[in-house]
DNA sequence: AGCACGCCGACT
DNA sequence: GTCGGCGTGCTC
């Protein structure tokens, strides 16, 4: 019998020993028996000796021989993300391993690969199907010209395995066991930034090195990752695609697919089929998959032949996972390079101040796209327009009004966005526009409507809401940006005539949904749009030459340090959706904030020029990327009682002397699920001290509850919204 | 996380 | 006398 620790899916930090008659390796997927359960597990290691009492180690139930043992490589990729997010190894596997892997043992292993046509005979012996069978005639014609696969062939006709059986029983058919198709389609040629680009990274080929790929809209990012691609495909490599959620379209992964064909390729995303994403797992683990493509889950894909990495849109926050396991992708992916000895590719029109930041530090090599690839397309005009004078109805002022009449008349489709991204609600005046700072920290003070209270969510700081503005006296104060919802029906009553349409979680949630919009947009039937971030991305909508931006600002009023970020993130886009080709689009922005320079960077449409202004303050205020950051949040039925056990911890441990700490203070979503939640956030230079402290709270946490009691905890390191 | 063990209040 | 509340502790 010999001894093997292995990890599962509870929330413990220790390992469990189980027996076997065997040697089992290193990363073998068992099922075991724990606490009268089945449950899968991963071998971790092999022990010669027992630190308890040895007729307690239960027998492994069984070995689930259809997966091979998972690589060296993959359990320290797991062994980092459990230290680095002090989340359980066992959790951290759990949630890395795909729902077939992780809780039904009904696995079942695809049987390997075959590729299939007619061979001489068949093309001679089969005749030709009627054309009302049009499955079956399709089937019939795809034997004829290609090499294709059985998921392929499924693609064309559903009953396909069957066929091909009676096919191949008849001896009519040519099956090989790798693809006869390898290639790519017609190079794209690329431009001149795009070819050095390319150059750069396919240079540093079978070693670690990360790029920024630095392109504004439209200037052909996706051309230079095709390129480098082809290269390490064509090398024999795998290849990792981080894409965000929402950008994971139909559209890109058919470009990729016509790029790379006879490439197998795995396409992993949430709506992907627990089944399938387990076949996935595997095949890519066994090297069968060259290209894998997915959200921010398929950057734990075991891929022995990795060559390449690219992450596109970087500073997308959907790379961040926010429950069980907080890590995020891209920073996973660039541990994953380094020990893959291979290049990664970042890139993003707006990158994360984090990136940017190591780019200029290089850590990591900036690679920059100036140009739009359509030299024709010119970029937005934006304007800004200065609204803290003038009355707004429903949030609009009267000059976006009439812009909104004029382009509707000269037959030009509007976007109206709105932007909801770390928004607080902020009392303002309505008479004289004055907000309430909070007299202790630079935040505004935000406004919470059930206490009729105004705190700051930076110090606590709370106060009864005054009954009139301290600078003019008036008494109507009123929520500044509220009342959006009923935007559509102030833009319909204004421009009665016009065909306006809502895009939002609400309206569009479903794929129809978004297909339908999108098929509408084409087909011209729309005048005006309103909608909040999902239109920030996607597609270009020719004729869209005008963008009303309307409530900026509640962003700028935001305690999230990140906040000015990432609305400058989202501006940029969306006004990069006006005018595209040979249209030069408009971009009208209503702020009461005129002289905010991120809006003035807007106008110059320069990240640059805002990254480094932003990096400052950063520094300034030592913020990320110069210092590091761990969020403690405690939720429970009442927020004094989250708030109390937070604060107690935190005057009952002794914090090293470089870890600052801010709070308890409210979450700013502070009820959910009909619970409250409040946080600690620790702050330092260094990730060691920082890691000490997160354990420090870790441990006084699991002391300080009673397991069974109202209290849940987490920590968030590297914390993205503050 | 679950699930058992265990020690105190109101019930057929 | 017991049924069952959920505080405490353990899980190979």
């Amino acid at each position: 019998m010999y001894w093997h620790q292995i990890a599962i899916n509870v929330p413990l930090e220790r390992l469990f020993t189980y027996s076997h008659p065997t040697v089992l390796p290193a990363g073998t997927l068992v099922v075991v028996s724990f606490r009268n359960r089945r449950s899968v597990g991963v071998v971790w290691a092999q022990v010669e000796e027992l630190d308890f009492d040895a007729a307690k180690v239960l027998p492994v139930l069984e070995v689930l021989a259809d997966v091979p043992p998972l690589s060296r490589h993959w359990r320290e990729m797991m062994d980092f993300c459990s230290r680095y997010y002090l989340y359980p190894l066992g959790q951290a596997v759990g949630a890395a391993l795909p729902q077939g892997l992780r809780d039904k043992e009904g696995f079942v292993a695809q049987e390997t690969k075959r590729w299939y046509r007619f061979n001489e005979a068949g093309k001679t012996a089969v005749k030709e199907p009627s054309l009302s069978h049009h499955k079956k005639h399709a089937l019939w014609q795809a034997l004829h010209s290609q090499c294709l696969s059985l998921r392929e062939l499924k693609q064309i006709h559903p009953q396909a395995a069957a066929q091909l059986a009676q096919y191949e029983a008849q001896g009519y058919l040519d099956v090989r066991d790798t693809p006869l198709k390898m290639g790519f389609a017609t190079e794209f040629v690329l431009n001149e930034a795009q070819e050095q680009a390319k150059t750069a990274i396919v240079a540093t080929l079978n070693q670690f090195q990360a790029f920024l790929l630095h392109g504004i809209t439209g200037s052909g990012k996706t051309e230079v990752y095709f390129a480098v691609m082809a290269q390490v495909l064509a090398q024999g490599q795998q290849v990792l695609m981080l894409l965000p959620e929402i950008n994971l379209t139909p559209q890109l992964l058919s470009r990729v697919q016509e790029r790379f064909y006879g490439y197998e390729t795995a396409v992993l995303h949430s709506q992907t089929a627990a089944g399938v994403r387990s076949q996935d797992f595997v095949r890519a683990m066994k090297g069968e998959v060259s290209l894998v493509i997915g959200t921010r889950l398929s950057v734990f894909t075991p891929m022995p032949n990795l060559g390449l990495i690219v992450v596109d849109e970087e500073h997308d926050g959907s790379f961040k996972q926010q429950n069980e396991l907080r890590y995020h992708a891209r920073d996973v992916a660039l541990w994953r390079a380094k020990q893959a000895s291979c290049p990664i590719v970042l890139g993003s029109a707006t990158p994360s101040l984090e990136s940017w930041n190591n780019a200029k530090t290089a850590r990591f090599q900036l690679l920059s796209l100036p140009m739009r690839a359509n030299s024709q397309a010119t970029l937005p005009k934006v304007h800004i327009l200065d609204v803290s004078r003038l009355p707004l109805e429903h949030g609009v002022s009267e000059p976006v009004k009439q812009a909104l009449l004029k382009n509707w008349q000269q037959g030009g489709m509007s976007l109206v966005y709105l932007n909801r991204r770390g928004f607080a609600p902020v009392l303002a005046c309505t008479s004289c526009g004055h907000t309430f700072d909070c007299p202790n920290c630079s935040a505004k003070l935000v406004w919470h409507q059930r206490q009729n209270q105004l705190r700051c969510h930076h110090c606590d700081l709370r106060q009864a809401v005054p009954p009139f503005c301290s600078e003019c006296h008036d008494t109507d104060l009123k929520p500044l940006g509220q009342g959006t919802q009923r935007i559509e029906e102030a833009l319909q009553e204004w421009l009665p005539h016009a065909r306006i349409v809502r895009v939002d979680r609400d309206s569009t949630s479903g794929k129809q949904d978004w297909h339908d919009l999108y098929e509408k947009i084409q087909a011209d039937a729309v005048d005006v749009l309103v909608g909040t971030q999902m239109l920030a991305k996607g597609h270009d909508f020719a004729r869209l030459n005008l963008v009303v931006i309307l409530n900026a600002d509640g962003a700028l009023y935001s305690s999230d340090f990140r906040a000015p970020e990432h609305l400058f993130s989202q501006l940029l886009q969306v006004s990069g959706r006006a005018g595209r080709a040979e249209t030069a689009g408009r971009v009208l922005l209503q702020t009461q904030m005129p002289e905010h320079p991120v809006f003035h960077a807007l106008v110059k449409q320069d990240y640059a020029a805002f990254a480094n202004q932003e990096l400052a303050l950063r520094q300034a205020y030592q913020f990320p990327p110069f210092a590091h950051m761990l969020a403690v949040r405690v939720d429970a039925p009442q927020m004094d009682m989250a708030q109390n056990l937070l604060e107690q911890i935190l005057e009952n441990i002794e914090l090293p002397e470089d870890v600052s700490a801010f709070g308890p203070v409210p979450m700013l979503m502070a009820r959910l699920n009909q619970r409250e939640r409040a946080q600690i956030f620790l702050q330092a230079p260094s990730r060691q001290s920082l890691h000490k402290a997160g354990r420090l709270f870790q441990a006084a946490l699991l002391h300080a509850m009673p397991h069974q009691s109202q209290w849940r905890f987490a920590l968030d390191v590297d914390v993205q919204d503050a």
